[in-house]
DNA sequence: CCCCAATCCGTAAACGTTTACAGCCATCGT
DNA sequence: ACGATGGCTGTAAACGTTTACGGATTGGGG
């Protein structure tokens, strides 16, 4: 772990300034025989280029941060996995921070931008507040969200159309003959949980079915609150035959309960999630899932990012990823498998 | 997106030296007079401390990386978890780096650690060759590896007890009375697959059970190559009654064709997977699998990690993690859920 | 044979910090 | 009243690169 060596190292047993030795370092034209000497001594020292310094003078870190709300949550890591390697190919390195949704947390990886330690930021908020709107707008970085964000914002974004993806459930559940359709939701004060609310509501309307506050049970977007909230559901409306969950998780859980209370999925209740995570195909008994693109939505933020950084300039962009809906045996029964295109 | 201030801007507006801006931003003992003057100005103006003119000074970026062999394998996401609050409450970045389980880009993160961009490095290499030893020998940072390395290698590393692991999940089959267990194996190549084929064979012979060889079926480490390979065995062994997979992607692979094929699980083949994901828990039917503590490995690792940072020197440890043997569904039937304590 | 252009190279400044060192000023003791 | 003491502060160097600029060398044309 001594110390390396530098460029001065280089260019003293080469013989030559350090100039030479940067120059040929980064291809640019030298002799022939520099170029010789310098690689020759770079060799037999094994040098390596210092990250840092060469950051500081080239103002470029090849560093790119991704802000997750959850590490733990396989939407945001489906996202991840198409993220990595296009930075990768693009040369950049990723950074994670993991943010658990905290409002404070967030505003602090969007300040830290300001220490110039990435070139750009990729960021999936749960709630988007005034701070983060004040923040995003003096930027230091460019920076691409992962989801919606109020009308005018000036922001590059990817979103998911959860509006679409809710109703394609409903519609689904309306045509399997089911009609005491419940849902259980997140937190109304996060974004996705106010759109899957509205989009629910608006969903049963247009299919003529009456709109019962009994019906929704507000948790929150993990395994053991979404069973705790289809618990209380059961109890107050125990004639439901089917749930409407907001995220694969909460499902999962809804499925913890019912099987404990020995309701029979779907033949008693239907089960629908959100996001078709890699849990929702693995479950027991599978879960239909809305796929909402979350590894699309990955790679467009992705390339968006990309192209801030070759430089290009220009207005915001908004990219929206249609949403699918995969149909399994939680709706459907055993040994169903199939998919129907969404939009 | 503007230029930001610097020390230099703050030094003016307060009309004191840099030196002293840098001081007070340091809490170093400073009159008070001059530590309201300098937060004033860098208040005013926004001021943000530059990572990268900091890091080149003080010779620390607080980054570490972490090299993943796969950001797709849920077992090392549990380890991501773990890793990640661990070092953020240590007040480190993590930098992740994607291997995909190849030799060369596992060497090149080893190598790119000269560029000092990290501080540290936590890495999970499938394979341990030659160069991965000449590589740790010179690493120009702290290195914690997740798997086992050769006895000697002077580097900390966190290991699974894959042995004992495959010995509870087999001794379990055995004691439900299953006689023909074949193992589903990855690569022999890498240090997993050697170790968990040694232990099957070890585990039948202290049963008494022979050891047949067409009873093994070498696949790769993922869902569909692991369906493949059961469907091969199924074909050459239609008589199997168990199948130790060598770890859940494999196994869940094993599940998809054993359903497709007609046979019952458990009834007619009894299924073991290794790692114990969250995919085990979710799947259909649940899956009885052999936890290698992805998780206490991954928090092991990082505190590790974090006691070379902090200067700790001396002897490289070693850490075991116990293997824990999850009972599911797939070997107990509907409705089993328990675990059996390891060692 | 001389001059000019082209090519290559070295010197030095710059990126934004941290920090060793020395200077300054006020205070204190005698 | 004067030297010593100690607390603050400023100057400047350093971290390891990249790069503008000008000087030196080479080669070719007149």
């Amino acid at each position: 772990m001594a110390d390396g060596p530098t460029i001065n190292t280089i260019a003293e047993r080469a013989g030559v300034s350090i100039a030479s030795v940067s120059r040929v370092l980064n291809g640019l034209p030298t002799r022939q025989e520099t170029v010789r000497k310098v690689m020759a001594a770079a060799d037999e020292l094994g040098y390596v280029r210092n990250a840092v310094a060469r950051s500081l003078k080239s103002r470029r870190t090849h560093q790119v941060a991704f802000a997750m709300a959850d590490v733990g949550n396989p939407a945001y890591l489906a996202m991840l996995r198409q993220i990595q390697p296009v930075l990768k190919a693009a040369g950049y390195r990723l950074v994670l921070h993991s943010t658990d949704a905290v409002v404070a947390d967030e505003i602090d990886v969007l300040h830290s931008l300001g220490e110039r330690y990435v070139d750009g930021l990729i960021m999936s908020p749960l709630r988007v507040t005034e701070a983060h709107l004040e923040m995003l707008a003096t930027a230091r970085a460019p920076v691409v969200i992962i989801g919606s964000v109020p009308e005018g914002t000036r922001v590059d974004n990817v979103r998911a159309d959860s509006r679409t993806g809710v109703r394609l459930a409903v519609d689904h559940l309306y045509a399997l003959g089911r009609r005491r359709i419940a849902m259980i939701n997140g937190p109304l004060d996060t974004v996705p949980g106010a759109a899957r609310g509205a989009a629910y509501r608006e969903a049963l309307e247009d299919l003529g079915l009456p709109y019962d506050e009994n019906l929704v049970q507000i948790g929150d977007f993990y395994r053991p609150e979404g069973a705790q909230a289809v618990a209380a559901l059961l109890d107050r409306e125990p004639g439901v035959d089917a749930l409407m969950c907001a995220n694969d998780l909460i499902a999962l859980g809804a499925l913890d309960v019912l099987r404990a209370s020995g309701k029979r999925v779907p033949e008693d209740v239907a089960v629908v999630g959100m996001d078709d995570t890699d849990l929702a195909a693995a479950s027991w008994p599978s879960l239909t899932s809305v796929s909402l693109g979350s590894a699309e939505r990955g790679k467009a933020a992705a390339e968006l990012l990309l192209e801030r950084l070759r430089g290009v300039e220009g207005e915001p962009r908004v990219v929206t990823v249609p949403p699918r809906l995969a149909v399994r045996a939680s709706t459907a029964g055993p040994g169903y498998e199939r998919e129907e295109g969404g939009r």
